[in-house]
RNA sequence: GGGGUGGUAGUUCAGUUGGUUAGAACGCCUGCCUGUCACGCAGGAGGUCGAGGGUUCAAGUCCCUUCCAUCCCGCCA
């Protein structure tokens, strides 16, 4: 006999069932033995009485121990008045248990799986994350990150997008974040470099004429972490589009994250819609940050306030940090080097370059930036121009060899956004911390205490790929 | 790289001005209990007080060194 869900125990009164999964409690008054039997879909009540159950069933009751994985078979009944418990979905039912088979024994957990307020350290719950992810709260966040992901997809493809992996053995490229570096056992000396984001295939995927571009996107970002940015890895809804508008990216995005909230989260309000969009300039003066929270309510878990900044510098003044800087430079790329600048600012270029605005837009969520996007640049000129303003190096020009080959054999004017996926679901469960988003994640240090990772490896390894450990 | 906070039972924590045998809650073990639902009641086990050194008649408590955790700044779309 297969078994069946917890949940549906409730259309199957009277009927002889087998239900398998974990004990999540025991309660023990003498004769009678109440379990609650959890599986994915949640929790259901077995009675155990001696006179109903087999001898062998009878003889393991007294075993049995939280987290062990047990076959149940029993009869579904009805619950009496007094006893249906409203909490539960099961509520209204129990299982009359006939036949108990212990499927694994479990030792005591680390901490306590029952009550989600009893809280472990977060180094415990990441050695033990398999345990920790047994907790009804992270469940259903892994659940509705799943949701959102197949919603996302469905509508993206509904709408003339196609998903394309990019790859993830990549090239480094002198942008933004530190790099994690692949070392090649092919070529020696050499390395790969993971994606930050595929920044430079989503709009090589456009030249291709797919026209209509998404990927739920690992990036990767060698860079210490925050409690909304997570060390090493990330995903992003990363999307691109051809002969479009700044104007209709931002209605897209507008339109479709508006059906996820509809469609998924109907208790969820949204502040103001179409969403604001806002001057980068006046929200710098006005909240004194670039990513306001625009909500009404900040106690109101269920206010989205989504907004959108807009008009960005394309520069600002280089510090001497910047990789960019060359002798006597002063500009660096406010966003990416990839960004357009606004067509009625092209002539500023030349004279004013301070005082040019970008086609940069920001996604911003209850205080949260949620992603960036911008129409990119598709004439080579003016990319060209940039990166003399910037102080790119002939040699630096050179790394872009294949985006310059590229660019001459006819480019859609394209754009795009990226919204990072944990972030969007951090904010729509009301968690504080991307780690409660990720299955398994890193430490804020970038470690995993659970595979023990990052680890030595042995000489051999190195000796292959040409590395020596200083 | 810098700063804040913390490290005491399996877990989360309390521990006064340095003073006898280091406590609580939950968990765990044993016993009792046929309607509980985070059951209840009774009993019990469980401690390198992160590590090392110092001050003192006496250190969980004070000092020094060091390790670890966590949050923030730097960094980062």
């Amino acid at each position: 006999m297969p078994k069946i869900k917890t949940i549906d125990t409730v259309d199957k009164i009277n009927k002889k069932v087998v239900l398998k999964g974990w004990v999540h409690v025991r309660r023990n008054m003498g004769k009678i033995v109440f379990l609650d039997l959890r599986d994915r879909w949640g929790i259901v009540q077995v009675v155990c009485v001696p006179q109903e159950l087999d001898k062998d069933s009878e003889k393991i009751l007294k075993d049995i121990r939280p987290e062990f994985v047990l076959s149940i078979e029993g009869l579904v009944q009805k619950r009496g008045d007094k006893q249906i418990n409203r909490d539960l979905a099961t509520g209204t039912v129990e299982i009359l248990a006939k036949k108990i088979q212990i499927l694994s024994v479990a030792e005591t957990p680390p901490f306590e799986i029952v009550n989600e307020e009893r809280k472990a350290s977060e180094e415990l719950r990441l050695k033990y994350r398999y345990l920790d992810l047994r907790h009804e709260r992270m469940k259903q966040n892994l659940l509705v990150r799943d949701r959102v992901i197949s919603f996302l997809r469905n509508w993206l493809q509904q709408n003339d997008f196609v998903e394309v992996q990019t790859p993830i053995l990549s090239k480094s490229t002198p942008e933004g974040a530190r790099d994690y570096l692949v070392p090649s056992r092919l070529h020696k000396g050499k390395f790969f470099a993971l994606p930050q984001a595929p920044q430079q295939y989503k709009q090589l995927l456009m030249i291709a004429g797919l026209e209509k571009y998404f990927q739920i996107a690992p990036c990767f970002r060698d860079e210490d972490a925050r409690a909304d940015r997570s060390p090493g890895e990330f995903y992003q809804l990363d999307m691109e589009m051809s002969f479009m508008t700044q104007d209709e990216i931002l209605g897209l995005t507008e339109k479709l994250f508006t059906d996820l909230i509809k469609k998924e989260f109907p208790q969820k309000k949204i502040t103001k819609s179409p969403w604001p969009r806002l001057n980068y300039d006046d929200v710098i003066r006005k909240y004194k940050t670039d990513k306001p929270d625009l909500r009404k309510d900040k106690n109101n878990k269920d206010e989205l306030a989504f907004a959108w900044i807009i008009n960005f510098p394309l520069f600002v003044r280089q510090t001497e940090e910047d990789k960019f800087h060359g002798a006597g430079q002063t500009w660096a790329p406010s966003h990416n080097m990839f960004t357009a600048p606004q067509e009625e600012d092209i002539a500023l270029l030349d004279k004013d370059p301070g005082k040019v605005k970008s086609y940069q837009h920001d996604l911003v969520l209850n205080g949260f930036e949620l992603g960036g996007g911008a129409v990119r640049i598709s004439d080579m000129k003016i990319q060209g121009k940039i990166w003399d303003l910037i102080g790119f190096t002939k040699k630096q020009k050179q790394e872009f060899q294949h985006y310059l080959e590229a660019f001459k054999y006819g480019v859609p004017p394209h754009g795009g956004i990226a919204p990072g996926i944990e972030r969007l679901i951090m904010i729509l469960q009301g968690e504080k911390n991307l780690r409660e988003i990720t299955a398994f994640p890193l430490t804020s240090d970038g470690r995993d205490p659970m595979m023990d990772s990052p680890s030595a490896v042995v000489k051999e390894q190195l000796d292959e790929l040409g590395l020596k450990i200083l």
